[in-house]
DNA sequence: CAGTTGATTCGCT
DNA sequence: GCGAATCAACTGG
């Protein structure tokens, strides 16, 4: 298939905020599947409160604080992984969170891997859009800017217009409240059917002792 | 459509 | 121990 100029470290190597647009409409191969990015989230690094990277390095996070173009992959609420890429310079471990997006390539890979899940469903949140490209913990710090890894971003086959990026709150984010919550930090394509639904970072209610 | 809930493991305090 | 950068299934309108 037809696809844009592989994207380059020095791509990811710009600010955040920067980046995290630009990815819109952008594609990430990986496993067989390729999938165009619709919504993304920027976390900067390690002055934001919603920052895994927040307390400084551990042994989870210490591929957000190396190079740009590396993949970081957690694994969350005890069942998903969720994919980021890593961007700025090297020790500010500020990443991109892969939101959303559509299969645009693989689709037989795809449709096997997500048995029984609506191909509409196959990227919209996260861990749906990891599960496609068949990410987990084992591919965590990946080099997608690497000629011979097994991922790779492309710039968009179109033209994405400016006046087609949303921006808003992030997504599911606690502990809000520092100034990093004030900043609308959420990237999307408008319009797109792929865009997860918004719900604000609401504390789960804990259930009543019997 | 919106809202609610259980699932299930790990990282960190 | 607590709570999490979520999902799928289910409810009611």
């Amino acid at each position: 298939m037809e696809v844009g100029r592989r994207l380059t470290r020095d791509f990811f190597g710009e600010d955040v905020l920067d980046v995290a647009p630009a990815l819109l409409g952008a594609m990430i191969s990986h496993a067989g599947v390729t999938i165009r990015l619709t919504e993304v989230e920027a976390y900067a690094g390690e002055k934001d409160p919603g920052s895994h990277a927040f307390r400084g390095p551990t042994p989870r996070t210490q591929v957000m604080f190396g190079r740009a173009g590396h993949l970081y992959v957690y694994f969350t609420y005890g069942m998903h992984w969720c994919a980021n890429v890593v961007t700025g310079t090297e020790g500010e471990a500020s990443a991109v969170l892969l939101r959303a997006g559509e299969v645009v390539d693989g689709h037989e890979v795809a449709a096997e891997r997500r048995a029984g899940i609506a191909e509409r469903d196959w990227a919209r949140g996260p861990a749906r859009l990891a599960s496609t490209l068949g990410l987990d913990g084992t591919q965590t710090g990946l080099d997608a800017c690497s000629p011979d890894g097994s991922a790779a971003f492309h710039a968009a086959a179109e033209h994405v217009p400016a006046s087609r990026i949303r921006t808003g709150p992030r997504v599911g984010v606690a502990g809000a409240g520092g100034d990093a919550e004030r900043y609308p930090w959420r990237f999307w394509l408008d319009g797109e059917r792929s865009v997860s639904v918004y719900r604000p970072a609401k504390p789960r209610r804990r259930r009543e002792p019997a």
